[in-house]
DNA sequence: TCGTTGTGCAAGCAACGTATTGCACATCTG
DNA sequence: CAGATGTGCAATACGTTGCTTGCACAACGA
């Protein structure tokens, strides 16, 4: 099992999947339609919507016949405290290294 | 180019590095370092510490013959600012929309 | 000085990811 | 109903990535 912030990292780690995640953000929409503004077929973004949707930060919705694409905060959230957190926690313990390292000069 | 935020999230969307990193955050240390403590060959992990750096997450520093690997901190604040500010337009938009939807009922 | 240890560079390879095309099926509209 | 539009599934091509092995070179220590 690959860990949460992994995978929202490696979701988000690709140009085309983190512009497709910035449209629908301005604008819930189906992948003929973001097909219809990007370069690359509706195929190649319904395999970027999957990855989107398996890392929680994109969910479907119906519309009819149509598969609507809406961006969710939570999983994002998540992923950016653990980022955080773990980033905190390197500053405090290297503050203490260096700290040792100055000390006994 | 390729955004900051996109290189960044690349950068930590892979098992191997995300764990390289936070071993460096508890204590920075050499490629052969890490490579004693992972199932991995040297070079292997000196290609991952490539990405982090060009990703800017890391910092190489020679200690004699030796290079230790140090965490910063700023790349990584940096990119989580901008996610959080991407993520924080959406849900001010969407909020917007979701509120459009439901008035005229 | 000689052996050991830590790096750097390069070629090779298997596996994965991105994007494509083709076709079948459901659904809305005139 | 018939055509247009939106979706789903599958097979395939191709570049990229992750990891390996091999060798050369620099630096530290006995």
């Amino acid at each position: 099992m690959t860990t949460a912030v992994v995978q929202v990292c490696s979701a988000l780690g690709d140009e085309t999947r983190w512009q497709i995640l910035q449209m629908l953000g301005e604008q819930p929409r189906s992948a003929s339609a973001l097909a219809g503004e990007l370069p690359i077929s509706r195929q190649a973004i319904a395999q970027h919507v999957e990855v989107l949707i398996g890392a929680g930060l994109v969910e479907r919705r119906r519309h009819g016949r149509e598969v609507r694409y809406v961006p969710v905060g939570a999983a994002l959230s998540a992923a950016v405290e653990q980022l955080q957190a773990a980033a905190a926690g390197w500053d405090r313990r290297l503050e203490m290294l260096k700290r040792r390292a100055e000390g006994p000069r």
